[in-house]
DNA sequence: CGATCTTTGATAGTATACGATTATACTTTT
DNA sequence: AAAAGTATAATCGTATACTATCAAAGATCG
């Protein structure tokens, strides 16, 4: 059988072949190309690709490391489930790093840092489509954790975040919570502007909460 | 050049192959066979373990992902070194996480934990090999954090604490601080007992601290 | 008619082979 | 003799080809 599989046609594109791959396919596990728990065939992908599986398996190996997929013996990789015990461990996780990077974060955060934040709080209000607005709203976190200057732990925090956004972007209906997340992200700029660490840690917590509360929710739906 | 490579004797083990290659190759990381900057030849792991580079290769992306090899386009893979700041980083994330596996694992320590885990501070103290004392170290600390339930986070933490263990084994004279450490063991180990979170953090945060100073001390002298 | 065995197709996993890139050693030229 | 250029070797990275394994459909037997 041979299932439609539209991924970006990549010519001779910069860097390695297997992160670049890696690139293509964590991208189409957010935008639902990829759906969790469905098998990642290998064959397949090469196909689209117009490559061998080789730099697929490498690629399929980097992901499984950031917890997007999983192996089973002899029957390949799977996007992974993540169990509501899983979520909430993650989360922990998150508020953990998080407010880690915010302590040390906000006594280099700049003029600039700031008035790119606030930019994005403006456009990222009228952004409909989810995936477009996930890409904003990792943004926004990046600048408030960058200035920390913590390039290990940014990248932990991107890889844990990447592991709930999914779900968010992909079987979520997000954009009723938007609206108070929306609220949140102003809270915790405004806390950084005033360099108020407490605050921000504080708001952080919040809004890192209610976006549990959001998954689990639909978690227990399931 | 056909270097004398020593690995293990590989024969039809069980699991999946780059998983087990994965492992000797990280043993071989942490006793000093494969030192900090040094490229690990494919071709001569490969004719080494008997197999071809293949796994190698998916073995070596998935150490890429822990943090202890890094890859130079078409150089290879090289075992990382930590800058100084990487060391302060990762002392950083790893108190922040195992403060989170503290707090959780408390309330679930059990009796059998505490027998355990005094079993183990008598053994370390009168070990002399590093490698067993690492081996040792790591496993009573996996005894406080366990009961938490939190195996994503202690995944992430074993991730981090070899990415620094790594140099306490090979590189540094480590049985200086290995009495000082045993008292740490033992605090940590008193309010665990007591089930005061504030001090077990407290102890861990001192404990972390201390292995920090005494790691950086060493890439100074560098 | 149902359960178990067998076969067959699909896929994962690994080895071999080859092209591309980089390091090294040697030669040549000034 | 030093520098530059070229040839050679080593090694990476990827494609192709093969083998092992699993799942499902059909066949055989009770």
């Amino acid at each position: 059988m041979q299932i439609n599989l539209s991924l970006p046609d990549f010519t001779g594109v910069q860097g390695n072949t297997p992160e670049v791959i890696a690139d293509i396919i964590r991208k189409a596990i957010f935008d639902g190309t990829f759906k969790a728990g469905q098998p990642l065939r290998q064959d397949q992908i090469a196909q689209a690709l117009k490559i061998s599986k080789i730099p697929i398996r490498e690629a399929l190996v980097q992901l499984k490391a950031e917890g997007l997929v999983v192996f089973l013996p002899n029957r390949g990789a799977l996007v992974s489930r993540l169990s509501q015990d899983e979520v909430k461990e993650i989360f922990s996780m998150r508020l953990a790093l998080e407010s880690l990077a915010v302590q040390n974060a906000i006594p280099n955060f700049s003029e600039a840092d700031s008035i790119r934040a606030q930019g994005i709080l403006q456009i990222i209000e009228k952004e409909k489509d989810r995936k477009a607005w996930n890409d904003l709203n990792w943004e926004f976190h990046e600048i408030l954790y960058r200035p920390s200057g913590m390039k290990l732990l940014l990248n932990s925090i991107r890889v844990l975040h990447n592991n709930v956004a999914r779900y968010l972007i992909v079987y979520l209906d997000h954009l009723s919570g938007a609206t108070a997340s929306g609220l949140e992200h102003w809270e915790i700029l405004k806390a950084y502007q005033m360099g108020d660490e407490k605050k921000a840690v504080q708001f952080l917590k919040t809004h890192l909460v209610n976006a549990q509360k959001c998954l689990i929710g639909y978690l227990e739906k399931e």
